[in-house]
DNA sequence: AGCACGCCGACT
DNA sequence: GTCGGCGTGCTC
């Protein structure tokens, strides 16, 4: 027998290997198997098909050398889905499949270096400088190490080589291990021993402890902590860890007290994803509105696959999602609820517990390994009906009975994965996902994406408004602030207009609160040499380091460098260097100034990087604790802060005048999100947009919140520069170490696309960041219609790539490529 | 992606 | 003359 296997790599198609016949009874597709792949390395693979006949044996067929589960952990849609991602997106179906599984079940084999301590000294005196050098590091380190940590260790190159002379030499072992990922989480347990805990029996555990008092301290800390002493409760189990963090004693101290009999210790394996909300499970009640557009929803699913629920803020897009999904449970199947990735706070995890309790899946990003493989083991070992939340990601798990899957806020683009490989939409993908487990999509937005309203416009999709805000709940007053006029009349405090300093304090006075968005993190986007103009850029990825202050460090937003900051300019050695313009970071230290006895927190990447950030700060600015909150993106998404009546958009422009055909949409949607956060419920809000382009259309159509005027008017200038939804985009990437090489390879091969595509194609040119860790990149975009088939547009771009890879050019073997399809 | 092989320049 | 750097090709 034989079995194809896909292997998590960037490598076309799947490879065969010979099943051994003791395996044959495990092996199916979807089996999850170790194989060898090249000389030494391990993977683990899916198989992919089982199969009796001979494959052609232009290769040796290797055997696979392991069945790591008793039964598959894909399913076989989910290979299928794989398979269309692999081809839409253009890239191989091992990287969808990396991109798929958890890391924990993505075992892969290390090559360890082991140090032989008793070999001849006559050779040790034989060795080179370098095989010294090699040997002592890992003697030093302790014996076993990576050929990448002695590199890191020693600096040196090219380890590998050294590595196998030691072998040959007898002073090193060379080995492959399996690093299995995933464990089981347990918890250490401390148990009162009951005994001691009845009536007269108390004196006796303390007798016990004199002269220990620090098992004396453990102790009555246990007992406090479990409430042993509470009448008619039953004591609970309390973690090791918390005692010791309680009590101030170490481990052996309570091993101690195990010992003499007073405690008990015991190890549990605990659930990982355990539901923390109120458990309730009463539906929400429906306006008459919500309950018209849940049917007309019904309705629209009878001949449409996906529908559009353009629902503006506040209207309660959230209870219908809600009743959608029971219903769907009701009918012994599970609903996908896909959301942007900054989007899953308790704030709806919460809700869904109280409706849906233990039926709730929550799939986070930030939880561990060890948590997605739990989550993804429980759901193929049984097929119940669930709901499961989750950010892109999520639309890879191994769904049995798909009924539904519903994406909030469908136009965000952080659906779409920038990189690595796989580039995929995960709404798009869920829609794909959907159709093939025969279950309905249902798109939801405040500010559809002009695609997905064009789909809904022209029929393809269903399209269901909701309108009608939650009573009482008023629009947003709106106002455009000109900075070049408030300039002019010396109407400006810092980086803010008197007008959105005078706003903000009102909202204060009045006993609320404001945000200020701020598109930009850190001190001060630039930092430029006053006499030269010099600006600092970083080493590996040709981007404008920004200023981070509380640091006092430049650092690379785009791979995370830092970098001293130059008190004298490197380029003209004038001691000339300043910081221009503001970022999150500036804007707080400026609020501090222009509001002194006001309190405010920032919100950004930097603020919220550990995993409880960005809850604590939520959570502080919902109980007051400060006033004003600065912050980027993230503000605008999925919060509902009530005490917010004011928000001030400091500089609209920067995300308008992007180079990108999108820019106008993204800015029309934050401006929208942005309006959503101000005064939802009984106060009209206040919302302040500071420009220097106050005639411009969107920010106009913004201020009216007039969709649709902005639609058709975004639309216009779509169709009048053939952008989506009138064509498709695929965007190519080539990328060398070579500046000089990667320009010729991209000028050859962008004049090959044209000879085939005509005026399709745009470029190549340098994209805004042209560098990254080294690697030059030039970027080609092809825009081919509707009507085209994309199925021969991938198939010419496979061979124009072909074509040059094998072609003599200089550097066009050393080439990367990759694509971006469906850029957003 | 990793890894080995093999060609070429810098040093012993 | 050898060692190490780096381009090229292959992996079932």
């Amino acid at each position: 027998m034989y079995a194809d296997v896909i292997l998590p790599l960037p490598l076309p198609g799947t490879f065969t290997y010979t099943v051994p016949d003791e395996l044959l009874h495990a092996v199916k597709a979807g089996s999850r198997v170790i194989v060898q792949f090249g000389r030494k390395k391990y993977y683990t693979g899916i198989v992919q098909v089982v199969y009796p006949s001979d494959p052609p044996k232009a290769y040796e067929v290797k055997p696979l050398s392991q069945v790591l589960d008793p039964e598959p952990i894909v399913r076989r849609p989910q290979m299928n889905l794989w398979e269309w991602i692999a081809e839409y997106y253009l890239c191989s179906v091992g990287e969808v499949y990396k991109a798929a599984l958890p890391t924990g079940l993505k075992i892969e084999s290390e090559t360890y270096i082991e140090a032989l301590v008793d070999f001849e000294e006559e050779t040790y005196h034989r060795l080179t400088d370098r095989e010294i050098m090699v040997y002592q590091t890992l003697i030093h380190k302790g014996g076993r190490m990576t050929v990448a940590d002695i590199e890191k260790a020693t600096g040196l190159k090219n380890v590998g080589v050294t590595a196998s002379v030691l072998l040959e030499r007898g002073a090193v072992m060379i080995s492959e291990r399996l690093v299995e990922k995933y464990t089981p989480r347990k918890e250490v347990y401390v148990q009162l021993n009951p005994d001691y805990l009845a009536e007269g029996a108390v004196s006796a555990a303390f007798a016990m402890l004199k002269g220990a008092p620090k098992q004396e301290q453990a102790y009555l800390a246990l007992i406090e902590m479990s409430g042993a002493m509470r009448k008619g409760t039953f004591p609970t189990d309390v973690t090791r860890k918390a005692l010791m963090e309680r009590s101030g004693v170490s481990a052996p101290i309570i091993s101690q007290l195990q010992q003499k009999g007073l405690v008990k210790i015991v190890t549990r394996e605990i659930n990982r994803f355990k539901p923390t909300g109120l458990y309730k499970g009463t539906l929400p009640t429906l306006s008459p509105a919500q309950r018209k557009a849940l049917d007309e929803i019904h309705r629209s699913w009878i001949d449409k696959d996906v529908t559009l629920l353009h629902g503006v803020t506040s209207s309660g897009k959230t209870e219908l999602y809600i009743h959608l999904m029971d219903y769907v449970l009701s009918k012994g199947k599970q609903a996908l609820l896909l959301v942007p990735e900054i989007a899953l706070t308790t704030q709806l995890t919460d809700r869904l517990y109280q409706v849906f309790g233990d039926k709730v899946v929550v799939y986070h990003s930030k939880f561990s390994d060890n948590e997605r493989v739990d989550i993804w083991k429980s759901m193929l070992r049984s097929s119940e009906p669930k709901v499961i939340i989750g950010p892109r990601s999520a639309v890879f798990l191994p769904f049995a009975t798909l009924g539904l899957v519903i994406v909030d806020e469908e136009h965000e683009s952080s659906y779409k994965q920038a990189d690595p490989a796989p580039r995929y939409n995960g709404r798009d993908v869920a829609i794909v996902l959907a159709k093939m487990h025969g279950a309905k999509t249902l798109l939801g937005s405040a500010t559809p994406s002009i695609e997905t309203s064009f789909k809904a416009r022209e029929g393809k999709y269903g399209h269901v408004s909701l309108m009608e805000r939650y009573a009482g709940s008023l629009l947003p007053e709106m106002e455009i602030v000109d900075m070049t006029l408030a300039r002019k009349k010396k109407q400006l405090e810092g980086p803010f207009a008197t007008r959105t300093a005078q706003s903000v304090r009102d909202a204060v006075a009045d006993g609320k609160q404001a945000i200020l968005f701020l598109n930009r993190r850190g001190y001060a986007p630039m930092v430029t040499c006053k006499q030269c103009a010099w600006i600092p850029k970083c080493n590996y990825c040709d981007v404008a380091l920004t200023y981070h202050k509380r640091i006092n460090r430049l650092v690379c937003h785009y791979c995370g460098t830092p970098y001293p900051l130059p008190t004298i300019c490197p380029a003209c050695k004038q001691p000339e260097v300043e910081v221009v313009g503001f970022g999150t970071e500036r804007i707080e230290q400026e609020v501090e100034t222009a509001f002194p006895n006001i309190a405010v927190s920032r919100m950004d990447l930097d603020t919220t990087r550990n995993k409880d950030g960005y809850q604590n700060l939520i959570n502080d600015f919902s109980n007051r604790k400060s006033q004003i909150l600065v912050g980027t993106q993230m503000v605008t998404k999925g919060l509902d802060f009530e005490g917010v009546t004011m928000v001030g958009i400091i500089n609209a422009d920067a995300m308008l005048n992007q180079p990108d055909f999108r820019s106008a949409e993204r800015t029309f949607n934050m401006i929208e999100q942005v309006a959503g956060r101000a005064g939802r419920r009984d106060t009209p809000g206040h919302v302040i947009i500071q420009t220097r382009q106050p005639e411009e259309r969107i920010y106009q159509f913004a201020a009216a919140h007039d969709y649709e005027g902005y639609y058709q008017s975004e639309l216009e200038e779509r169709r009048r520069y053939s952008y989506p939804p009138f064509t498709r985009i695929i965007n190519i990437y080539l990328k060398h170490r070579d500046v000089n090489l990667v320009n010729d390879i991209a000028l050859l091969y962008g004049r090959r696309l044209r000879e085939l595509f005509g005026n399709r194609v745009y470029g190549p040119e340098e994209p805004t960041v042209s560098r990254v860790q080294s690697l030059y990149i030039r970027k080609i975009m092809l825009k081919v219609e509707l009507n085209a088939s994309m199925m021969k547009v991938k198939e010419i771009l496979r061979s124009v790539f072909e074509e040059l890879h094998t072609s003599s050019h200089p550097g066009a073997k050393g080439a990367v490529i990759y694509y971006d399809v469906d850029p957003v």
